[in-house]
DNA sequence: CGGCAAATTGACTCCACTCAAAGGAGGTGG
DNA sequence: CCACCTCCTTTGAGTGGAGTCAATTTGCCG
């Protein structure tokens, strides 16, 4: 059995002696992370604003709607869930953070947090102060950009989101999305556990609880995959690509054959 | 009948004498672009990095798919739909562009256009050199922070539109944002022309042409508003607006802060 | 072991889509 | 100026995918 994803954030946190105080040159993220691109001495120099807090267990909020928003925050290890409550009271999943990506984007333009931020495992992050990081990104030319870029890449990834896809479209996009995201940290790309909850799926993704069960469910009878509880285990990595890009729903012979 | 917001395009370019020359300071736009917040002795910088081309007539395009980028365009007067196609060659509508509106945001990560861009009606724009325009902000922290701004303020404009809605919930957002948009460039909130087709917004509202055209007839039905071709007269903004919440929670105050 | 939340499964319903056809509106050319 | 053509829009009828409601089942944790 690989590394699974879910396990590593408290591997890593009791691995490193010096704990929040890992480097940002020794960092598993790599140039995951912001200071991607940069010299040496500007990572140093970037080191400087870089706040690093205690791991958050899961349960726990990094943010609250409304809070006034001071930094913005790079995920080490660990899941985050974005959501907000709508005027009926229901929870509306906005998005998914995983290792990598970085929290508040959306919060700059009103200085507000405009969602609740939840850690769905154990999970580590690094705190940027955004004042500190704009005046910083004024004399590297790079990390503005890396910024600029981030930014675009966000809007870029919500205007394919926003798509009008079928369910089943909508769930090959979010696994080939986590297993995209786990194997370029070295993870698996074919097994990994999810953090989230069926239902924080489902709100996500903007269909029934139910539906996300069903759908799991015949992807698994067509020989794609295999999900045991959180264990989900792609055997049909392309297969599922070409439903995430190709917008075709999988025949229904498909399934009966081979149930 | 008030100022219908389609045809000042046109009025505005024969308007002035100077046609494509128009001062930032001078234009119409105000604080509804970029520039907003520096002292007039930055925007007589920025207007340096300003290139204002011809008007575009109708149908012509500002990008296409896969161009390189140079430039980021702020939209000065008309209306531009972005598109792309999807894997059955079906037309995608991913956004409207209305005066004050930045084009080419989406840009920036991978260097390259990831739509077309096309002109709904005869439309203005400010060509604004991205590699200049960042280098500039370097020394001009407002300007920096207005660029971040502008991009935080669409990633959380997609997280709501991302919202699951009924049909009647998203075409009343969509008018409720048209009609802010037009209201705050000084026209009428309650009588405006759509610049696109039905099947334009039926697109990018991710529905059928047909449900637009149910939908819209409905409420005329139900006295809220009146549709006539292009022309929508709206007489309960209130009620609407109400229909429009509905469906999202997120703090509009955040977000209406001049679109 | 019991209590509880998460997940699955089935039956039924409904909203929005598809298919189809009949009006307009506007543009073009004779 | 009218006839014609094409594209856009509207309206009707029928269908289906995904939601809702409800009943179990499963796994987790004290």
């Amino acid at each position: 059995m690989g590394n699974l994803a879910r396990s590593d954030n408290v591997q890593d946190y009791y691995r490193h002696p010096n704990r929040e105080q890992v480097a940002c040159s020794q960092c598993r993220l790599g140039n995951l992370c912001l200071p991607r691109g940069l010299s040496s001495e500007d990572v140093q120099r970037f080191e400087q604003i870089v706040h690093r807090s205690h791991p958050l267990q899961s349960g726990e909020h990094l943010f609250r709607q409304g809070d006034t928003f001071h930094s913005i925050v790079s995920v080490r290890t660990g899941c985050f869930k974005s959501y907000v409550f709508d005027c009926k009271g229901q929870e509306q999943v906005l998005g998914f953070h995983l290792p990598g990506g970085i929290i508040g984007l959306d919060a700059i333009h009103s200085r507000l947090h405009p969602a609740n931020v939840v850690a769905l495992e154990t999970s580590a992050v690094c705190h940027l102060s955004f004042e500190s990081l704009t005046s910083m990104a004024r004399h590297m030319p790079d990390l503005q950009s890396e910024l600029f870029r981030r930014m675009s890449r966000r809007i870029g990834e919500m205007q394919i989101i926003t798509g009008d896809l079928s369910a089943d479209e909508r769930i090959a996009i979010f696994l080939i999305w986590l297993s995209e995201r786990f194997s370029c940290r070295g993870h698996s790309n074919h097994e990994f556990m999810l953090a989230m909850t069926r239902s924080d799926v489902a709100s996500y993704l903007r269909m029934a609880t139910e539906t996300v069960s069903r759908v799991l469910a015949r992807f698994q009878a067509a020989g794609l995959l295999k999900v045991d509880r959180k264990r989900v285990t792609i055997f049909e990595l392309e297969k599922l690509r070409e439903l995430s890009r190709n917008g075709v729903a999988l025949e229904k012979a498909a399934y009966v054959a081979v149930a």
